[in-house]
This record gives C-alpha cells, sequence and structure tokens, in this order.
RNA sequence: GGGCCCGUGGCUUAGCAUGGUCAAAGCGUCCGACUGAUAAUCGGAAGAUCAUGAGUUCAAAUCUCAUCGGGCCCA
C-alpha cells in the first residue's frame, strides 16, 4: 500500500504524539535550524511568559501565532531567530512561594532567610519553566528552549547552589555551580530559553538605568501609594488597574468638625476612618453652594446637593445659603488633634476650609476631608497648600508610634474602635455601610491602603499641552514620554487602534515607579550614602568591582541578587562616607522591558545585536500589554537607541470561555490546557485561534472545537481519504502525468493557485484570519464539488488518460494545500505529507516543516473558467432545489433540464453543461433564452377594482382578460397599461387592477434567481422509471457488500429474486447493474450456501440478494 | 470625567477602511436526499425593524452626530 490510510475514526491527539515523536526522534528542528544558515535574517521576540504555574489555553493563542509566522518565514527562505522567554522575576512568583512555605507575611520570609527564599523563587522558575516547555511542544512550538529534563535537574542542583555541576544545553555540555549556570541560562554559550533572572539581564537593566541617572531621569520620590500591608510592598499604577478593584462594603461616617470662630460643625464624610488621625484640612468647591442648617439643635455646614442624602427625613431648617468660596480659611478642630503625632507636624495649626476643584457632591457631603499622609489625591493637593503629610501606618499597616491609643493597632482593625473613639468625643453624626470599587492587591486580594512611601522613580517628562505633532525637538531631548512615543509611531501596529491606546497611555501616565520592597527580583544598582544622602547608579558588574569599598568577597560567585549583593558598599564621592544599596528590588516589566537588548548581546557583541534588532515582528495579548510589555520595550529601547524595538506588533484579545464570561475554576467554566491538547488536539486550537479576528475576545471551548473538527478537519482528512483509496487501488504515482486535464481538473488547479497567492499575501501581511477563510471554502470547493463531481473518473475500470488528470490534480491539491497549511496546523499537515508525498517522493525533504513555501503558477489562475464554473453549481444548485419541490428523489434519472438565461450566459456553459447533468441526474441540459419555456403567466382579475369601474361589463372584462397573451402580461409587469375592446368599448387595464400570476409549464419544477431559472422535466417515462429502479437496486447490492466487509475491488457473483418489475430490471438493466456492483455473474434464484443475503423494500416491491465474494 | 473597542436571525460570527447586487455563513430547528470518502456527506425551508434616533446622499448595516447597552484602558 503506497499511501497509508488515516484512520477513519481520525484521533487528532493520537496523530500529534505520532508526528511529535516523529520530529524528536528524527531531530527535524534541528534540521530547520541547521538548514537555513546563509539565510536573511527574520528576527522575532519573545514577550516571556510567567513561569510560575503550567500555562493556560490563553497563552495557546499567542504561542499559536508566534509559531506560526516563525514557521512561516523560515518556509518563505528566511534564517528566523526565535528564542522562548521565561520571565523570573517578581512579586507572582514570591507570593506562590510564600504560600507553598505557609508564611503569612514578610517578616516570615526575613525569619527564613533571604538567600534561602529567593533560592526557592529560582527554582519554582527552574520546575515551571520545564512544565511549560512542555506544553509548548505538545503545542506544536519550535523554537530554541531548554530540555524540561535539564532544567528539573538544574533545579535539584540549586538545593546547593554552589556546589559543582554539569548542563547540557543546545550546544553540549557545560559545566560550574548551579548558581552560574542559571544566571547563564539563555546565554549564546548555552542556548535555549531566555530567563529575565540572567546575569546578563539583569546587569543590562543596569547599565540602562546609570544612562538614565546620567541625564537625571532618576530620582527618589515621596509619594503617597497605593499598599499592600500583607506583601509589605507599594504598588504601582501598572499593577493596581486590571484586577485591582472588587466591590467591598465599608462602614462609612458622618463626622463632625467643630468650627473655631463660628457656632456649629462642618459636617465631613468618609469611608476610610484609618485616615482621620492623618487629617489636616477640609476641601470644599469654590463655586459650590453650602448651607448653614439647623437640625436637632445643632449648627451645620455642608454643600446644598448632598442635603437629601444627609438628612433623609427632611427634619432641618436652612438658616442661610453662600458659595463655597466663603469658606475659605474657615478654622476647624480635627477629631485627633491631641494626639502627638499630628501635633508635633503642626497639623492641628493648619485646620483650615481650602479649594480644591474635584469636590463633588453626587456622595458625601460636599466637604471633603484632606489626609495628605493618606490618599494619592490628598498628597497632590497638600504640595499645592504646603500642608504638613502625617503618615500613620507602618509597613505592615500597624499605626505607628505617636498615635496614642492607636499605635500598635492594624489598620485592618482600626474602624471600629475609631468610631468608639469618636463616638465617646460626641463627633459622629452618623454611620451607614457602604459599597464601592476599593482597590486591592492584584496577587494576595488584602485591601490596599495608601501609604507616604520613598520609592525610586524614572522621571517620564511633564505632559505637554499641545498635540504630539507640535512638540519640538528640543523639547524632545530633555523629555522621556515624547520619545517614547515617537518610538510607538515607528511601529505598525495591528490592530491599528493599537498606536491611539498606547499614546493614550503614554500621555497619561505618572514617573514610572519602578522599586518594590521584596526580595526575589532586580537588585536595583543605587548606593546612597546614609550620612549625606547621595546616591549614585552603578553600570555594571565591572564597575561595581571596581568601586566596591567592602563586601565584595561576600557576593563574589553569586549572581546579583540578595541577600550577597547587599553586601557590596561603594564610597560616597561627596563625603567619603559608605554607602549602600537600596534594598529594593526592581519592578518586573524592567526584567521584561529589557530583553531586546540583554537576549541579543547588545553589550557584547554590537555586530549581532545590530543584525537582529529591531524585531521583525511581536505578538501578544493586547490587554494589559500596552502599559506593560509594549512599554516598557519601548521604553528601554527609547533610553538607549531612541527607536522602536519593534516593527510590527500583533496584538490579539481575550480567551473566555463558551458562556461568553471570563473563564474560572470555581465557575467550572476553566479549560486547562493538557486537557485541551489531550481532548481536541493542539491543531484544532490552533485553527480556532487563528480562524478568530484577532482584535476580537475568543469564546473558547469543546463545542467549537467539535465544530471545527466536523466541518473543517474531517472533510479535509476525507478527501485526503478518498484520494488514498483509490491511488492505492490503481497504483497511481506523481510520474503518472497526464496529456491533458479536465476543464473540472483546470478549475480546481485555477483556485488552488488563487489560492496560494492570497494566503502568501495575507500572512505577509501578518494576517492569518484571512487564509483561514479562504482555506475553507477551498477544501469546501475541492470535497463538495471537484471531488463529487470527479468520483467516477477515479472508479473507472481502466487507466485512461483522464483518470490520470484526475489523480494528478488531486494529489497538487493535496500537497499545496498542505503546505499552505503547514505553519497553522503543522501536525495534521505533517501526516498528510508523510503519507501522501514521502511515500512517492523519496527526494522530498522528510519533513513538510523543510520545504519551501509554494510559488503561485499565476498561468493556471483562469479566471473566465472559475467564473464559468460559478454558473454551473448555481444552477445545479438551483436544479436540486427544482428537483427537491418535486418530491422525485435524486436517485431517479429524468428526462432533461432547461435553463433559461441570456444568451451570453448561456455560452458559458459550453462544454461543461454535462456537469450540470451528472449533477441533476438528468438526460439533458437544454438551453433556453425563453422564459415562456418554463413560466407562464396568468392574470387574476381583482374585482373589487375592477368592478368599481366597469360595472356591468365586468364578467365580459374577465372573459377579455384570459386571452391576454404573454406580451400583454409583460406591459403590465413592467408597470403599463393595455388596451382592450369590449362589446366595441375600448377601454385600459391598469396594473394595479389585476394580479399577475406565476405558474411553471407543465410538467416542470421551477426554481429561479435573477437572470437565471432552472426547471427539471418531472415526467416519468417507463424507461426511466426501469432505469431508477435499477440504481435503486445497485444501491442495495453496494449496501450490503459494505455489509459484508467486502474490499471495494472485490468481485461477486450476485443472486436476486422478487416482484418481476424488479426481476425485469436486472434482465434489461443488467450491464450496468454488474459494472456498478463489480457482478461477475447475475443469477435469478435462490442463492449458495454461504451467500450474503437480504431483503429489500423498494416502494414497496421486494428484492431478495445474495452476494458470495468471487 | 477622558480614551479605545463592540452592539447584525434563537446562538456564534462575516460584511463596514473604497456607501448601490435579494445582508453572508456555521450551529440549532423543520423537511428532504445521497451513500464503492459513509459513526461521514449533501440539498432545501423557516428565521434579521443590521441597538435606537437624527443627519449627509439619488442611495446607509456601511459615512457623521447623538442616545442606550456591553467590554477594555486610564483618571
Amino acid at each position: 500500500m503506497t499511501y497509508e490510510p488515516i484512520d477513519s475514526k481520525i484521533d487528532l491527539p493520537e496523530l500529534e504524539l505520532e508526528v511529535l515523536s516523529f520530529w524528536k526522534e528524527d531531530r527535524i528542528f534541528e534540521k530547520r535550524v541547521e538548514s537555513q544558515k546563509e539565510r536573511t535574517p527574520w528576527s522575532f521576540i519573545d514577550g516571556p511568559i510567567t513561569a510560575n504555574n503550567p500555562m493556560g489555553v490563553h497563552h495557546a493563542w499567542g504561542r499559536t501565532y508566534k509559531d506560526l509566522w516563525a514557521r512561516y518565514m523560515f518556509m518563505r527562505g528566511n534564517k528566523v531567530r526565535n528564542q522562548n522567554g521565561f520571565d523570573c522575576q517578581g512579586l507572582w512568583i514570591e507570593v506562590e512561594v510564600e504560600r507553598d512555605l505557609g508564611f503569612k507575611s514578610k517578616r516570615d520570609i526575613e525569619k527564613y532567610g533571604i538567600a534561602e527564599f529567593v533560592k526557592r523563587c529560582k527554582q519554582r522558575v527552574l520546575e515551571y519553566a520545564a512544565v511549560q516547555t512542555e506544553q509548548s511542544i505538545r503545542l506544536g512550538m519550535w523554537t530554541d528552549w531548554n530540555d524540561p529534563e535539564e532544567l528539573r535537574k538544574l533545579e535539584k542542583a540549586m538545593e546547593n547552589p554552589m556546589g559543582e555541576t554539569t548542563y547540557v544545553g543546545t550546544y553540549g555540555p557545560v559545566t560550574g555551580t548551579a548558581e552560574e549556570l542559571v544566571g547563564r541560562l539563555g546565554s549564546r554559550e548555552m542556548g535555549g530559553s531566555y530567563f529575565t533572572f540572567s546575569d546578563e539581564n539583569n546587569y543590562m537593566i543596569w547599565a540602562v538605568l546609570k544612562e538614565l541617572h546620567q541625564r537625571g531621569w532618576i530620582y527618589k520620590g515621596f509619594d503617597s501609594m497605593p499598599w499592600c500591608p500583607r506583601c509589605s510592598t507599594g504598588i504601582s499604577q501598572h499593577e493596581i488597574v486590571t484586577e485591582g478593584y472588587k466591590e467591598l462594603t465599608h462602614p462609612s461616617v458622618y463626622l463632625k468638625f467643630p468650627l473655631r470662630q463660628r457656632e456649629g460643625s462642618l459636617l465631613i464624610w468618609t469611608t476610610t476612618p484609618w485616615t482621620l488621625t492623618s487629617n489636616v484640612a477640609v476641601a470644599v468647591h469654590p463655586d459650590l453652594d453650602y448651607v448653614k442648617v439647623e437640625h436637632e439643635r445643632e449648627i451645620f455646614y455642608l454643600s446644598k446637593g448632598s442635603l437629601p442624602g444627609v438628612f433623609p427625613k427632611g427634619r432641618f431648617e436652612v438658616l442661610n445659603e453662600f458659595k463655597g468660596a466663603e469658606m475659605e480659611g474657615w478654622g476647624y478642630n480635627g477629631p485627633y488633634d491631641e494626639l502627638e503625632l499630628p501635633r508635633s507636624l503642626g497639623a492641628p495649626e493648619v485646620h483650615t476650609v481650602i479649594f480644591w476643584e474635584e469636590v463633588g457632591e453626587a456622595e458625601g457631603t460636599g466637604l471633603v476631608h484632606i489626609a495628605p499622609g493618606a490618599g494619592k489625591e490628598d498628597f497632590e493637593l497638600g504640595v499645592e497648600y504646603g500642608l504638613p503629610v502625617v503618615a500613620p501606618l507602618d509597613e505592615f499597616g500597624v499605626f505607628i508610634d505617636g498615635l496614642g491609643w492607636l499605635s500598635g493597632t492594624h489598620v485592618y482593625d482600626s474602624a471600629e474602635p475609631i468610631f468608639e473613639d469618636l463616638r465617646r468625643k460626641g463627633l459622629i453624626f452618623r454611620t451607614e455601610d457602604y459599597t464601592h470599587r476599593y482597590p486591592v492587591c492584584w496577587r494576595c486580594d488584602s485591601e490596599l491602603v495608601f501609604r507616604h512611601v520613598d520609592e525610586w522613580f524614572i522621571r517620564m517628562g511633564e505632559v505637554l499641552d499641545k498635540p504630539l505633532e507640535e512638540v519640538t525637538e528640543e523639547e524632545k531631548e530633555r523629555n522621556l514620554r515624547y520619545q517614547i512615543m515617537d518610538s510607538a509611531c515607528q511601529t505598525r501596529w495591528i490592530p491599528e487602534f493599537g498606536l491611539a491606546r498606547e499614546l493614550d497611555w503614554l500621555r497619561n501616565m505618572n514617573d514610572w515607579m519602578i522599586s518594590k520592597k521584596r526580595y526575589s527580583g532586580l537588585a536595583l544598582p543605587i548606593w546612597v550614602c546614609s550620612d549625606c544622602g547621595w546616591f549614585d547608579v552603578i553600570g555594571g558588574k565591572d564597575e561595581l568591582r571596581e568601586r566596591a569599598v567592602e563586601g565584595w568577597e561576600v557576593f563574589k560567585g553569586h549572581s546579583p541578587h540578595r541577600p550577597y549583593i547587599d553586601a557590596v558598599k561603594v564610597r560616597c564621592d561627596k563625603c567619603g562616607g559608605v554607602a549602600s544599596r537600596i534594598l529594593d528590588v526592581g519592578n518586573p516589566w524592567l526584567d521584561a522591558g529589557i530583553v531586546a537588548f540583554s537576549t541579543l548581546d547588545y553589550r557584547t557583541d554590537r555586530k549581532y545585536w545590530e543584525r537582529w534588532f529591531p524585531a521583525d515582528f511581536i505578538t501578544e495579548e493586547y490587554i494589559g500589554q500596552f502599559r506593560n510589555w509594549f512599554y516598557s520595550m519601548l521604553a528601554m529601547s527609547t533610553i538607549l537607541e531612541r527607536r522602536t524595538p519593534f516593527e510590527v506588533c500583533l496584538g490579539h484579545g481575550t480567551v473566555l470561555a463558551e458562556d461568553g464570561r471570563e473563564m474560572h475554576k470555581s465557575w467550572g467554566n476553566a479549560i486547562w490546557f493538557d486537557d485541551a491538547a489531550e481532548t481536541m488536539g493542539a491543531d484544532v486550537m490552533r485553527w480556532m485561534f487563528c480562524s478568530t479576528k484577532p482584535e476580537n475576545d475568543i469564546l473558547f471551548g469543546y463545542r467549537g472545537a467539535g465544530e471545527a473538527k466536523r466541518l473543517f478537519f474531517m472533510p479535509l482528512l476525507n478527501v485526503y481519504q478518498f484520494f488514498s483509496i483509490y491511488a492505492n487501488l490503481d497504483g497511481w504515482t506523481p510520474e503518472q502525468e497526464p496529456e491533458n486535464l479536465s476543464d473540472l481538473d483546470r478549475w480546481v488547479l485555477s483556485k488552488l493557485n488563487s489560492l496560494v497567492v492570497k494566503v502568501t499575501e495575507s500572512l505577509d501581511n501578518f494576517d492569518v484570519y484571512s487564509p483561514t477563510r479562504e482555506i475553507e471554502r477551498f477544501v469546501d470547493d475541492l470535497s463538495k464539488w471537484y471531488v463529487r463531481r470527479s468520483r467516477r473518473r477515479f472508479w473507472k475500470s481502466e487507466a485512461d488518460d483522464d483518470k490520470k488528470a484526475a489523480y494528478s490534480t488531486l494529489y497538487t491539491c493535496l500537497k499545496t494545500l498542505a503546505t499552505l497549511m503547514a505553519p497553522i496546523t503543522p501536525f495534521i499537515t505533517e501526516a498528510m505529507y508523510r503519507k501522501l508525498v514521502r511515500a512517492v517522493e523519496p527526494e522530498a525533504p522528510e519533513s513538510i516543516h523543510l520545504l519551501r513555501w509554494p510559488e503561485a503558477d499565476t498561468d493556471l489562475i483562469d479566471v473566465e473558467l472559475m467564473e464559468r464554473m460559478d454558473l454551473v453549481t448555481r444552477i445545479s444548485s438551483l436544479g436540486r432545489a427544482a428537483r427537491n419541490g418535486s418530491g422525485i428523489k435524486l436517485r431517479q434519472p429524468l428526462q432533461e433540464a432547461v435553463v433559461v438565461a441570456e444568451v451570453e450566459t448561456l455560452r458559458m456553459l459550453e462544454g461543461i453543461d454535462w456537469l450540470v447533468e451528472e449533477e441533476l441526474n438528468v438526460k439533458e441540459v437544454k438551453l433556453s433564452q425563453d422564459r415562456g419555456d418554463l413560466y407562464r403567466y396568468l392574470v387574476k382579475p381583482m374585482n373589487s377594482e375592477l368592478g368599481r369601474k366597469h360595472g356591468r361589463l365586468l364578467p365580459k372584462v374577465v372573459e377579455a382578460l384570459k386571452s391576454f397573451g404573454q406580451e400583454d402580461v409583460a406591459r403590465l409587469l413592467r408597470g403599463e397599461s393595455v388596451e382592450l375592446e369590449v362589446k366595441g368599448v375600448r377601454l385600459e387595464v391598469q396594473p394595479d387592477e389585476v394580479e399577475v400570476v406565476f405558474l411553471p409549464v407543465e410538467p416542470y419544477s421551477v426554481m429561479e434567481e435573477p437572470e437565471l431559472m432552472v426547471g427539471v422535466r418531472v415526467e416519468l417515462t417507463e424507461e426511466l422509471k426501469r432505469e431508477g429502479l435499477s440504481r435503486d437496486i445497485v444501491r442495495r447490492i453496494q449496501a450490503l457488500r459494505k455489509e459484508a466487509d467486502f474490499e471495494i475491488d472485490d468481485e461477486i457473483d450476485t443472486y436476486f429474486s422478487g416482484d418481476p418489475e424488479v426481476e425485469e430490471v436486472f434482465k434489461v438493466e443488467g450491464e450496468y447493474i454488474s459494472t456498478e456492483t463489480l457482478s461477475r455473474t447475475l443469477s435469478r434464484g435462490k442463492p449458495p450456501k454461504g451467500a450474503y443475503t437480504g431483503e429489500f423494500d423498494i416502494d414497496g416491491k421486494k428484492l431478495r440478494l445474495g452476494l458470495i465474494q468471487v
């Protein structure tokens, strides 16, 4: 058997596993790398995936894109560099490790030991890098990465970081300490995936930060930051926005602030009672209306608009009304003026009413309590007014010393005691529960508080009040923000609105907070003198060694991570003191943003870097990345080179469950990657992603997968199956070339070459959505028209030229189609290629993925032929509908079909009308330009109209209408009137006085579309009936053959008996029946013993059959 | 409050940048057929105020504006 069949059950995952082992054993990917040496570079940069957990199906979308364009660009003749990347540093990994170790807070980590903790974090990364690599292999990805087993060996070796070990990488074994080898992962010597915790990645960021420092763009800032008390770290703007909010209910309180020079109190409202110790001022809107009211013999001040909310029962009296502006400078007594900390900062003295444009009265009282030490906007306002900052919480969220009875209380436990205290002081007006969106920690869900902290920032540059195009070169020179915008504009964003989003982010973002008070991450290379406050940024390991004044021996041999790096001290340039590294680690987006430099040897081999920078292409899920990876990549590259690091950025949407919601474990609608791969198969998954428009979200699940399999993959494989069955029987191989091709062949080849053109254009344009649509359409054409109409060409017994033409054409179609699909569905196409092409073309490459991309033969594209065939399918479709209407089944031959159309249309059918004959099972196709051949028109009088007009003449008029010719009807249809004469009276019939009815001409059943009409003659002669019956008989014999498990080419002896009519058919149509069923003999009578028998009823007529294999 | 996407038959989507063919497909439903690719396949039918309103135009699902609803991003 030349062409191995694909099992009809078609277990796609099973087939994929076979292909995977072929790739592995025969080192096909390595052969691809080997074969591309001398080619033009095509550069791709992988956005690192966090190696923290198994990957999900949502990763598979982007990874499908990543893999497919790498495969495609290779096939197009490029040298492809694509290195997988892992994100390795940052809070998310720490949190998982903390969870594993059962830690509750940072204190547990300190107790456990930073060195040990950081080591565990690295181990976790190695563990999941191995898992994700295996999963990605299963997805069909081909890229440079590590053998998962080697990663696991390294993970174990890390138990003793300073112990010697050996790692086998892409280029052979490397030996060193475990920590050293881990720090060198992804390097030129070791190959494999890049890891953002590598030494080079860290030191490269040092170089960038030094560069920024030289421009004066690094600074230590004090800001009011969202802070997670559990993680004990600030949460940056980048992190808080996506998952950073939750609907929460808190107790809120209306509170009295007694006025100093006036009677009564300001009425303020807050949802965060813990901030009250930090109150320094109250803000009003100068233009808003405020009122003085009396309520239960007390005087309150609040905004007019907030009255209904504050006094819902309406028991108050307005004493006075005025603008907020009049309240400026009013003094009041704060609720915690007695405490030591506020007093020491002079807070009580500055308690006054100030202005703020943001004050509203949708909620609260229109009087806003301002605490610059405990809120972001408050802080900004405080800077404006020069207010003192009372910062009440320590890093764990505990009230610090100097706050009296509150000192030592945790913020989470503070609301009730504070309420009680205020109640005792008689300051509470009312409390009520309040539900709002409140920021929470995106990793551990703890409620965030605002803390006044010192953090390190990269200065973005001021936001200028003018359009981007008007910003001058000089202004850009000292403004990073606008430089990055320039870079963003150099990139082609797909979808196009990507640029607008990126620019929007850049326009709005604040200075970039890069510090984090954590452990496992980039050691920020900032050394500060504790004596005089001087600081410097160190640009690399060598510089550090030179400037180290102590601690180098502790650090030596370690990766630049805590705690060892913290031991190194440098000399203060200003006062000669000793400067220490700040203990903060870096924001992880620094790690991911630098990879266009760190992984391309920017510091050590500039030529190599230049060859591969910028990336021709990157692709990621766009949600979030405009402010994360896209942003940080642009930022880093702009700082170093002032240009974009990627030419094309393809963003795609989100993976949702089939119910349209996000996938959540607890909702039971999540699908794990491994399950998806083993149930639906990787190719089906890839196809689903590719046939979704990237800017849309995908509803991903087994229903869609089943549909893709049934509607696309099965028909495709069935075509292959069909080919293999007959080509095997006939022993056809590609060297048996035909002399001539039929119109059907030329048509499908024309379609095929058009497909090559379209798919190539689209993929060059980073559009895979359109190709999936085009390919689906082609598979439809191939299976639903070409194969269907060619079946008999394959069945006939002699191996004539027409048969060769059919084989050759179908072979070409399948081979080319598989090649076009190879980047998208690498498994199934490999299987087809191996069974189809490799079976008969020994000199062909061993894998479809080593092929060159097919060139379209545009000479074979015959637009006219495609139009003609299109007409044939339209006619067939109409004809089938007409047959359908008649109720006569397709197996019953009919005498004729009539096609009515314009003469130019009919001319197009020359030479291919036999296809219609076969498709409609008619003896002949008649062509006509006269609709009258199929339709006649009947004019029905509308008696109400005509009667009113003609009175007694009506019966005569109706009579006359019967004699209307088709020409008269045509005029009425055109809206013209027709004259007639009744009893010598001439009168006019208007179109709206009659109804024109169409009736098919007997004995035709008719269907039409504009400009085209098809009718079939539904009259049955005895001969036709007999033929129909013979086909029914053949059908029954075939069914029986199948049931008896005979091979397709087994010859048989057939025994029959039944009603006389049936037996008669065996006589008259004997030759036809025996040819169709490969019957050597047809014998009337009882079959011998051992025959396979069956009894049938054909429209009430009996038939008994017996078959014997010869 | 600002920016960006999106509202098309019961469901999922195409069409919309270059306005003009009966608004296209798949699922589901109903009816029928085919069957030497067959635990597949094919045909037909029913089913859409193209979110709403206004405007531009001879002509709007498509362009403009507004409104409503959903999503995302940022304040």
